[in-house]
DNA sequence: CATTTTTGTTAAAAATTGTTAACTAGGAAG
DNA sequence: CTTCCTAGTTAACAATTTTTAACAAAAATG
């Protein structure tokens, strides 16, 4: 169930998209502020933000730039102006869509459906937990729990080649790329070590450390994380 | 360089549209009815689609929706009618976006880097399977399962080359293009190292290595994809 | 400060990729 | 139709790169 965030100030607006969308399924919440937003936004992570660009204090455009920097959540703007600068404008501050007052709810429903989809996999990644494989990947925690929700314990370079591979999922990750990021150390070190760093955390986490599945090796190039995001 | 394919059987429409979208460092391509587009489709990946709602034989919606649930490529509709029941429907249907005729080109492609822009990240990640000859072809996964569900083993580059041949599937591929696909050194090799590649993928996918019909030789110019699509 | 854990190094084994040369097929010229 | 030349195929081998395991060094921990 994905969660929507509606910033109008407008109350007859709000609370009449409000149901229809809760009707359709979404989960969402209702803030007439920017304010009220940010508070809202701090703690919960959402899916999708819902933004007027004319609010009382801190405008929509605004607020956009600053959730976009922040979150990866969808954002479509709503606007009194079906004018060409202020979309262009809202595009440019980060905004995935817009949609021109009065709206038609069916047009919304169909943009929100389609940023949801098309948005997907970006925002799995983003997440605070990555799950892959039956893994769960918590960043900010350094943990990595298994299928059976057993903790596997990473070690601190296990845990930034990992991070910087889930991040970069589908394509090919240099071996100097996951030396950096797995060492603060400036002289150079053996090329050697990033494939000992790859082979212990396969022993972690392939089934068969011997055919891997998940991190892939892209020889003469580096490494390539190929588990399937969930 | 992004790759759009313009979907429009209206001669003049298309062909101004494709030259001046050339002109502005896109990589276009042009077919005038859906089936056409289609081929083109199952075996290429394209960034973007522009579809005209209008098409001789399938429509353009019913393209949109199947497109959709396939790729992951943008798609931008054009209709002839400025109307909001035909928008909405089209937008429903999964386009991203929407003009009407006569556009404006500027603001056609305004649209269409808009649509690019924000859509990169997700057609990076975009997970895409190409299906010939019984065989399932991950390239996100890197990977190749053959009819029987098994795992075909493809190294890096044997995965480059079929990579590039299912991209121009039914035209052929100079050997120069595939040595830079399979390689990454700079310096000129030998040429008899495709012909080599190409042994070792015919005898991972061929029933008859010495009888291709997967991939055929093309005396003089090179080689092409030659299975089926599906 | 001893012990444990993590990280880095090395060398042998294995896999991938590139080269070579003999062989085979395709197509043009006589 | 044969001959010849060019291009493609094949197999064996060489070079390069990666994997693996064992061990040493460095850091963290109690």
């Amino acid at each position: 169930m994905e969660k929507i965030l509606i910033i109008e100030d407008e109350v007859v607006t709000r609370t009449t998209l409000a149901s229809y969308l809760t009707a359709q399924g979404y989960d969402v919440f209702e803030t007439e502020s920017a304010e009220e937003a940010e508070a809202l936004l701090a703690a919960t992570e959402f899916d999708l933000l819902i933004i007027d660009v004319n609010l009382d204090g801190k405008s929509g455009l605004q607020m956009t730039r600053e959730q976009r920097a922040k979150s990866n959540a969808g954002i479509i703007l709503v606007t009194a102006l079906s004018d060409d600068v202020d979309r262009i404008v809202g595009l440019e501050m980060g905004a995935d869509d817009y949609v021109c007052k009065p709206f038609n709810r069916r047009e919304l429903l169909a943009r929100i459906k389609n940023l949801l989809h098309r948005t997907t996999e970006a925002r799995r990644l983003s997440r605070r937990v990555i799950r892959f494989e039956g893994f769960e990947f918590e960043r900010q925690a350094r943990r990595l729990v298994d299928a059976e929700g057993v903790n596997v314990p990473l070690t601190r370079a296990e845990f930034e080649v990992l991070s910087l591979l889930v991040a970069k999922a589908g394509s090919v990750v240099s071996r100097d790329a996951l030396m950096s990021m797995a060492t603060q150390r400036q002289y150079v070190t053996n090329p050697r070590t990033v494939d000992v760093l790859i082979r212990r955390l396969r022993s972690k986490l392939e089934r068969d450390p011997s055919d891997p599945k998940i991190i892939t090796t892209a020889h003469g190039e580096g490494y390539v994380f190929t588990g399937r995001l969930m």
